[in-house]
DNA sequence: ACGCAGACCCATTTTTTCTAGGCCTAGTCC
DNA sequence: GGACTAGGCCTAGAAAAAATGGGTCTGCGT
């Protein structure tokens, strides 16, 4: 008796950042998807929370949750904290390996344009270890382990956030041997269009905004990978609606030819946002440089 | 493929409050004491930490460890960053049960004084919820869930430390029968001694101090609880070397009398301290003005 | 030289955490 | 107004993480 009581103690850090995960983000399914893990594991957390402090941090609807007016008072401050732990472990992660840039991206924009450049990129900064992730959706740059990302945005307004290339456009482009004779769209919807499951709506968008007096609805085969698309493409297996930013290489190069002179523009634009919570590095400089000058050469 | 590839992430939460623990308290002992596990749960989470940024925050030593440079370097984000979670926390169970205070003391303090307080402490605030935990060691405020504490100080003149009585004195008590016919050191030394584990020494100490010229070489029934061995003493069990602060509501109540009349003075204050990351609390202030109320009559 | 303190390593066990899938509720869309 | 859907809740069981414990290693201080 009386040797080591149970103290009581604070709640567990991944609870309380359970909390904040749901309550800045408005929902369990959100904060889910930022920590990787099911909503059901968030909604435990968080009721743990409740039950150790308890009050209720959230009210509960139908449809969703929104902050109680308990939740509303601490959420500011988990915040910060939580922000303040992620920039401590950015620096030290920077402090540890200073030489090595993570660059977080699109696959296809790994694919297509950085694959293309890491060469020159390698060669430039000899010394740096250049690592490329590649990911569906941006991530949270105050919050995850990378010094780069290149997304396509629809304003780089963002701090940190720097225009690769101006407005994307959409084109048709295909094989150089299957663009002969093809001359208008009746041409154009014979042959098989190649489409990519990312960006479902690219032909439809093109066709409505190219021959709006058209009815368009394509079928052809679709690719989880936009570089797998590009490469069908390239290979003669029909024709893709393709995003200029990222098939210029190929386009430059000869593989792909545009199959009708007709560009529809989109709100996209290649964007590179600076990790904000990182330190000056000269090295970090030096590559955000390059890629500029590489982006705006393409 | 490229559904959802694991992301890079940050380290564990647990990891990071591992090795912040373990560089501010210069080992990892004591972080597994501060964290209540062992020394090797602790030991992996540092390990884990550095693999993940790949270079090493400690420095080994045969005998305990130091923080490497770039442990140095990053230690006071860390620092601040968990003590803002700390805050936040004590924020969010404030908030949420602004009612309830608690009072982390002595084992001994909270069953000779507080027991003895408590009444009166209750009906001065009948709407607060007063909770009470006894532990060996003071808990450290900014990290733990409590709005006061009461432990013996050396110097009160830390940060919301008030004194809540003069130095504490040692003076050996017994029931009053027992007392009858004793006079000297003699006599004294013919009795049971009873002693707390807690403070071992006590009578080594008294006697060195009141009698220099005798040698003490004391033995009788010890106890881990000092309530029990004061409840022993009370009982005619035999002599207890008690602290003034302590046996004073018993003494005034003449359940236990002086044997000798020597008191000797130990640098032990009973000191109260506040939650340095609470906020105002009219509660609060109430409860702490009543207890050095009580303390002082006492 | 010896004992000791403190940390390491690793297999095992315990605890925590996560997932999966069914249920419930309230908007929404035919 | 009935079906559908989104978003959370709950519970059991599975999976993963963390903690323990004991054997080992290394210098420091007697």
């Amino acid at each position: 008796m009386a040797v080591n009581p149970p103290r009581p103690s604070l709640p567990s850090l991944n609870a309380l950042r359970a909390f904040e995960s749901a309550a800045r983000l408005g929902g369990f399914k959100q904060a889910a998807a930022e920590l990787n893990v099911s909503a059901g594991a968030v909604a435990q957390h968080v009721k743990a929370l409740e039950d150790w402090c308890g009050g209720a941090l959230f009210i509960r609807h139908a449809q969703g949750v929104s902050l109680s007016s308990l939740g509303r008072q601490v959420l500011p401050e988990f915040v910060e904290a939580f922000d303040a732990i992620s920039a401590a472990s950015q620096k030290l992660r920077s402090l540890a390996a200073p030489k090595s840039l993570n660059i977080a991206t699109l696959p296809s924009v790994a694919q297509l344009l950085l694959a293309e450049w890491l060469p020159e990129l390698r060669a430039a900064l000899p010394e740096a270890r250049i690592s490329v992730t590649a990911m569906e959706t941006p991530p949270n740059l105050a919050r995850e382990p990378f010094d780069l990302s290149i997304f396509f945005g629809r304003e780089a307004k963002d701090e940190g956030a720097i225009l690769l290339a101006g407005p994307d456009h959409l084109l048709p482009v295909c094989a150089p041997s299957l663009a002969q004779g093809v001359s208008g769209f009746e041409d154009l919807m014979a042959l098989p269009h190649i489409s990519d499951q990312f960006w479902p709506d690219d032909w439809a968008h093109w066709a409505k905004a190219a021959f709006p007096e058209q009815s368009y609805s394509g079928t052809g085969p679709s690719y989880s990978l936009y570089s797998v698309a590009v490469r069908e493409a390239v290979n003669g297996g029909g024709v893709l609606m393709g995003h200029q930013t990222l098939v210029a290489p190929l386009l430059a190069r000869g593989d792909l030819v545009p199959v009708l002179p007709v560009k529809v523009p989109l709100e996209l634009n290649l964007t590179l946002w600076r990790n904000p919570v990182l330190a000056e590095s000269a090295l970090l400089e030096e590559l955000v440089a390059r890629i500029r000058e590489l982006a705006m050469r393409g």
